[in-house]
DNA sequence: ACCTGAACACCGTTCAAGT
DNA sequence: ACCTGAACACCGTTCAAGT
């Protein structure tokens, strides 16, 4: 009866997880599918529609901010759970923000972020320049914090002491908490002032 | 009498900017060269530490802003010129982004910009944080815009009309400058207010 | 110090053909 | 609708050996 399109990015996930992006291969996906590597282009024109089909799924996996009447209060959680879907999967911050730059998906975080930011009373155009900051913020912080969390959980018996941080950390770090409130109070200087919060 | 690292390390950019990324294989650059493929891994360890060497040298050529009395004039030109220099090769934004994300390298803007920020009365840690959000925002920002550039010279003769943008464009768009703007104005909400510039 | 020759263990993609 | 079989045109890296 053959595999699904949603079956195969499933399996592509699972895949990225255990290997890490440099180690899925079609080989290997068509592989651990039981099925030729010629049949996984049945089902995606390219290795990259692929892998922007896996970016919109991690991001649909990832956890969904309770809304806040408090804009800044709303716009930090949606960065907080933007990270947290990055993060739960090996290298999701490159595969994710590799796919937006080409322009091929994960767009939703963007647009989440902007409407967030219009309610500040932000005009729509300025709305989505702070998106766009917040956005590249998160993405880029993210892949640097998800390389390093990987390079030392990769010399963990033959290395320093290993630490109680597990590869995996969901905790903000101070300096991604500092980032976000620096980009807020940017947004603040250029909205109507009317509440504090 | 053999090839130097800096010549390898030359031949690779110009390599780079007529195939882009993908296209850099350590086959064709030895083919280039006129050596085998192996010959390179005298030089260079793996094809990442070549990355490495390259990005650092796409930053060296790029251009020196002129300093400013005006600390948020001195940062907007680190800004720019950051992103001057990587749209000057293809794939640059992509290439110094990644080697500075897998932490090979590439930190002299880090350093620069928090040098500037500190100079507007921000303690240390406050300015490496506020270098980390604009770094950020140049590198995704310039990685996205190279991709369209590209995408859309790509199209040329078949396609929408081409318009007078060439393929790469220096002068800054919109929506670099209000995200710069943006974020210096965080900054300032933090610092000790003392002069209008 | 710098390179050759040869191999190892892989890649993404296409395409005619099958059921 | 979904897949096979086979091929094409590539990859990065290692290593003994040469000069």
């Amino acid at each position: 009866m053959g595999h699904s399109k949603g079956n195969v990015v499933a399996t592509a996930i699972t895949l990225l997880d255990e290997y890490g992006l440099p180690g899925l291969s079609m080989r290997r996906l068509a592989a651990t599918l039981g099925v030729q590597q010629s049949a996984l282009y049945w089902h995606f024109e390219s290795k990259q529609m692929l892998l922007a089909a896996m970016a919109e799924e991690i991001l649909a996996r990832g956890p969904r901010p309770s809304s806040s009447r408090a804009w800044d209060t709303e716009v930090t959680r949606r960065a907080v759970a933007l990270r947290d879907a990055l993060l739960a999967y090996r290298d999701g911050a490159e595969l994710v923000s590799t796919v937006h730059a080409f322009g091929l998906g994960a767009e939703e975080p963007h647009r989440r972020l902007a409407t967030s930011i219009e309610s500040a009373g932000a005009a729509p155009p300025e709305a989505r320049a702070a998106a766009t900051v917040i956005l590249h913020f998160v993405f880029g912080f993210t892949f640097s914090e998800q390389q390093h969390l990987q390079a030392s959980s990769a010399g963990a018996i033959e290395g320093a002491p290993p630490s109680a941080a597990a590869s995996r950390r969901e905790a903000e770090p101070e300096p991604f908490r500092a980032g976000v409130a620096l980009i807020l109070d940017g947004i603040r200087a250029r909205v109507p002032q009317q509440q504090r919060t």
